[in-house]
DNA sequence: ATGTATTTGTGAACATAGAAACAAAGTTCA
DNA sequence: TGAACTTTGTTTCTATGTTCACAAATACAT
């Protein structure tokens, strides 16, 4: 395991690969340099939090410069790539797996997605936005022979759980959960919610209870 | 603007709606009573942080005895429902739009998705999944008059901030990204991100960098 | 060359979040 | 009733994350 980057506050590595994203759009557009304040305002991050950031990788900047956009991202893409492709499928083929399959992942980054599993016959040895759409009876299977690590699930919650076991069976590493249910897994394995519905009720919730900038100072408009 | 909660820690907020559909399904199965303990065990979120959640809502529970099912749920109720509803409007019916339009929101919860928007002459005057769609057009006629306070953006990202432009003109109050731009929008407003592929990639960066339990003690199964 | 402008990297202060541990209160059961 | 058990609510501690503020270093203009 590469003990290079150990210590990182998990915030930070959060923010990496938008920071990755910014820089390559910078780069694209020609832009040679970068100040903290400039990408600031880019990312909508605190400029001394991304020099806080950055600086655990060491000193990647210049004083009275900024940083140098080429080398960042080349710095950047060794730090996120990891050298291997980490293998990627996709269970559950309906509007959300569907979305992912057509999102252009590889594009900006070495993710992709290599397979997608479903029940549905009409979806099953079809392609869909160039991967390949294996029968769900067959996951156990393919999944142990391609070696594949991270698990997209976008399944009905009913059959989040069950799927789970066999992920883990087949010692996926990872798992991307985007079915309301909470996944029982072993320590070994890492899970990632991000719960649709939880968003919206919560985004809610703040427009009600917390009051916004312009709404605290008196004027109200 | 109702103060009563204001100052609930966001983490705490966040998980709010998690309880309270953990609560629904406690509910449904016809328990009366729970304690943080198995509350905890459901939703995976240490059983002293629940407590410490409810506890900023006062005193929710019974020493020896736990919660009551049906009393925290009418509690949170009120709490996440805060009365009157909130008028959401979706802004893209792509894959990831219609996601969300065949997702029943208004099952578990008042939240519910009033209208969509795409510029697709095949999806306008249609409806998905009981929702009507309307064109792209029409959008600042029609969230001023149907009084929209939330748009879920899932629109192509190189029309994000346009989009956002005319909904700011339109009085929005609050915005769920799943865009990967970064959004220019005037401080009065509240915009949850949320970014499937950086979901992604941080999710790998993870697995490369951080051992799990299992990884660092030195056994393995 | 010299002086002024920038802009980084970081020490220190502050803010937020999570978890242990336990007294106090209530429950349960004989 | 009263003793043993349960479970909350909170105090305290620790960890994590953010921001300020500024010295040190470099760039740039004249």
């Amino acid at each position: 395991m590469t003990n290079d980057a150990m210590k990182i506050p998990q915030a930070t590595a959060k923010r990496l690969p938008l920071y990755y994203r910014f820089l390559l759009n910078l780069h694209s557009s020609g832009k040679q340099r970068v100040s903290s304040a400039e990408l600031s305002e880019a990312v909508k991050v605190d400029s001394a939090t991304i020099r806080r950031d950055f600086s655990y990788f060491g000193a990647l900047g210049k004083k009275g410069y900024g940083y140098n956009v080429n080398y960042l991202l080349t710095f950047f893409r060794k730090t996120l790539d990891q050298d291997e492709l980490t293998k990627v499928a996709l269970i559950g083929v309906g509007n959300l797996g569907t979305a992912f399959l057509n999102y252009n992942f590889s594009k900006n980054n070495n993710t992709k997605i290599e397979i997608a599993f479903d029940v549905d016959p009409n979806k099953v040895n079809t392609k869909i936005g160039d991967v390949a759409v294996y029968h769900m009876d067959d996951l156990d299977k393919v999944v142990v022979e391609e070696g594949i690590q991270v698990a997209i699930l976008t399944v009905p919650s009913a059959v989040a759980q069950p799927i789970t076991d066999r992920l883990v069976q087949a010692n996926i590493k990872g798992i991307l959960n985007f079915t309301p249910a909470r996944l029982n897994v072993p320590p070994s394995i890492r899970i990632h919610h991000i719960d649709l519905a939880v968003e919206l009720q919560s985004l809610i919730y703040f427009l009600k209870h917390y009051p916004t900038d312009t709404e605290t100072t008196e004027s109200v408009e």
